[in-house]
RNA sequence: GGCUAUGUAGCUCAGUUGGUUAGAGCAUCGCACUCAUAAUGCGAGGGUCCCCUGUUCGAGUCAGGGCAUAGCCA
């Protein structure tokens, strides 16, 4: 074997808004079985991550839970760590980018390109939010698309239409926050200059670290001409302020990759290892990020290019991978396959799905599908029906005739070389991140060792006096030849490799010690070391996952395809999960007169209606300006929501909604009750 | 719309620099076996390699144009 090498890898940063779903595994079950390999090859590696726990998100979510962004985080980020322990991912470290080690990167980086000339200072139109008095990221604001009027399109692109705008040119656009109508605002904002680095970067694009697509997609952005980023966000803002800039706020996207180095300072702390060895401009140390490849454009252009800015070193590599889809389609809600990392632990054991992703995952950035009935079919013939089966058709001769002992001489020495000598193939799989050419390899060996013990017909030895030696020589040799395969799966299945080793009574494996045959030795009496997936199990997990839905009704129902446009209306605004009865219950609608209806002032939108509920009045601001004159509305009865929440707006208190249907403007319906109903009747 | 990928058996996927009759696993069917968690072994059937047009003695592979799917467009 080569000389040890320093390897730092990394997964990206989940988000601290929410919880690990199986999609996010794909990655970092790929980095975990790579960093593992490592190890098992000698190599010092060492793996790291963190929670990326900044960004106008967290914030909001932060305040709609009524509790403090510090708070939401530190709970997500338990989460998080206990997800991940229980999928087995192997972190040398976790940590946080809301932590003093990543302000003092985050401000040493942007201080160090500061002062080489690399930030400049630009005055930008932004929208903001005149109630809440904040600048609004894209994402927040809403309104109609200006190519196909789709109503409750986000600020950046079209979910009916698939049109990219700027938020500008929305219709109708509004705050997803308070509904207020958004301004344009100046602000002073602060950006860094990548024109600066293009060379560099084209230098590293060439250096070979790099995917062929993700080389390709760079040079198209090499061609297009590399333009400043701003780096800067206004207050209130959760993040790190900028330290000679008040009020001003390192926008999470550049302090989340520069979490890596604090997830790794930290980790130097503690295992007194040398931060500069692996960061320092000159180091001969690999360092590999391993993201989707949806984020391509921050690891390959900004985080090189400040890096060498602030004089680090740039990445060894950066690894893409694609999306996961589940039975060929997007993750759906609706569909119960928008499966969290939880309610998977809940039914299924982690070993099937890093098995499958393994089986599955290659280096490029193609998208990987979670085919449920390949799933259990896969795993239940690769695992137990070849691998585990292996150990379970010898263990018992093993055990009951010879008391546990392994023979001293190796059957086959032939066979077994063989089976070492494809380690080399092997392992170069994984080196290369082929892992699902691994895994063919692994399984064709299996199906060898399954030939041996059916040529070999142990059972029938067994009935045969005088063949004893026989008979534990061959039972012998099919462990030998398991222990190999667990060995060379071990990377994939930590969870049954250290179960294996306890049945085998022998050391963690690691690669170098494969090629010494267990002999002359103890074992343990054999316990199934994996069972076979039930389909009721994939079944309970889909059904726990619509009921998920169902917990946080009121979230946005899975977004549409263009595709499926056969009813607009459908289409823009599916129909959201079921809910029961009780849930609904909780709704409390009620027949209203509509007494007065009058214009707000300064409201383009809003009418200001005064419901009647037949002894009580509600004030009740409602966005229907566009369709209906306020006299016609008099009089009228319509149906109301009477509990919700009263909103605060900036003409008054709004104490309950009255109920509209249609994309907006002239197109709005309100609700009207057949002829008998009175004020305050409870529509149920 | 532009760009980047992907499209091979019912399903999931391999197919190296163009080279005989396109492969594997699962599923299906037949046979064998009964040590093993109904596991295993042997064999069979199953293909318009998305479509079209080229280049070539020869195309799943290369080029051009379509179609479908996914992503990116800061």
């Amino acid at each position: 074997m080569s000389t040890s090498r320093d390897i730092l890898v990394t997964s990206a940063l989940p988000y601290a808004n929410g919880p690990i779903h199986i999609g996010h595994l794909v990655e970092y079950i790929q980095t975990d079985i790579w960093a593992r390999f490592q190890k098992m090859r000698g190599h010092h590696c060492w793996y790291v991550c963190a929670d990326d726990a900044h960004g106008t998100p967290i914030m909001l979510r932060a305040r709609q839970e009524g509790i403090s962004p510090e708070a939401l985080i530190a709970r997500v980020a338990e989460e998080h760590q206990r997800d991940f322990a229980d999928f087995r991912i192997g972190f040398d470290h976790y940590h946080s980018t809301h932590s003093p080690e990543n302000r003092h990167f985050a401000t040493l980086i942007y201080s160090r390109n500061r002062d080489a000339g690399h930030i400049e200072r630009r005055t930008i139109t932004q929208a903001y939010d005149p109630v809440e008095q904040m600048f609004l990221p894209d994402r927040f604001i809403k309104g109609e698309c200006p190519k196909c009027g789709a109503a409750d399109q986000y600020g950046d692109n079209c979910e009916a239409c698939g049109a990219s705008y700027s938020p500008a040119e929305l219709k109708n656009p509004r705050s997803a926050v308070s509904g207020a109508v958004p301004e344009q605002r100046e602000s002073d904002h602060y950006f860094f200059r990548l024109g600066d680095f293009e060379s560099l970067l084209k230098t590293w694009t060439r250096g070979g670290g790099l995917q062929r697509e993700v080389a390709n997609k760079l040079d198209e952005w090499f061609a297009a001409g590399l333009q400043g980023w701003d780096i800067s966000r206004d207050a209130p803002y959760f993040g790190f302020e900028i330290p000679d800039h008040p009020g001003k706020f390192f926008y999470v996207w550049l302090d989340a990759p520069i979490g890596y180095l604090a997830s790794f300072k930290a980790l130097c702390e503690r295992k007194g290892l040398d931060f500069d060895h692996f960061w320092g401009p000159d180091s001969q140390a690999e360092l590999y990020h391993f993201i989707g490849k949806d984020i391509v454009y921050f690891h390959a252009l900004f985080f090189p290019a400040m890096l060498h800015g602030a004089g680090f070193r740039t990445p060894s590599a950066v690894f893409a991978h694609g999306f996961l889809t589940v039975d060929g389609q997007k993750m759906s809600k609706s569909r119960g396959t928008f499966i969290k990392a939880r309610t998977y632990l809940d039914h299924l054991d982690p070993e099937y799905l890093r098995y499958y992703f393994a089986a599955k995952l290659g280096s490029g950035v193609d998208d990987i599908d979670l085919n449920l009935d390949d799933f259990q079919a896969r795993v239940n013939a690769d695992l137990v029906g070849k691998v585990v089966n292996i150990a379970s058709r010898c263990a018992g001769f093993i055990g009951k005739r010879f008391d546990g002992r392994l023979s001293a001489t190796l059957a086959e020495p032939e066979l077994f070389a063989d089976f070492i000598a494809a380690g080399d193939s092997i392992a170069a799989a994984y080196e290369k991140r082929e892992f699902s050419r691994a895994v063919r390899e692994i399984m064709a060996l299996a199906d060898r060792a399954n030939q041996y013990i059916d040529e070999q017909a142990p059972w029938v030895v067994a009935k045969q006096d005088g063949r004893e030696a026989e008979l534990q020589n061959i039972c012998s040799m099919g462990l030998n030849l398991f222990r190999v395969l667990i060995g060379y799966l071990r990377p994939i299945l930590p969870g049954t490799a250290a179960a294996s080793e306890s049945f085998l009574q022998i050391e963690p494996l690691d690669w170098a010690t494969l090629a010494t045959p267990l002999l002359d030795h103890d074992i343990a009496p054999f316990k199934p070391l994996m069972t076979r997936i039930d389909p009721k199990q994939i079944e309970a997990m889909l059904e726990a996952s619509r009921e998920d839905l169902s917990a946080t009704a009121g979230a946005p129902a899975a977004s549409a395809t263009a595709a499926d446009a056969a009813n607009p209306h459908l289409s823009r605004d599916p129909i959201a999960a079921t809910i029961d009865y009780e849930t609904f219950a909780q709704v409390d609608l009620r027949v209203a007169l509509i007494r007065e209806a009058r214009l707000v002032e300064g409201a383009d939108k809003l009418l200001q209606l005064t419901l009647d509920l037949g002894g009580e009045t509600r004030n009740v601001f409602a966005g229907i300006r566009s369709a209906y004159d306020p006299k016609e509305l008099e009089g009228r009865l319509t149906v109301m929501v009477a509990n919700l929440a009263p909103r605060k707006m900036r003409f008054g208190l709004s104490e309950g909604m009255v109920l509209a249907a249609g994309p907006g403007g002239r197109d709005l319906f309100i609700l009207s009750p057949d002829s008998g109903a009175e004020p305050g009747m409870k529509v149920k």
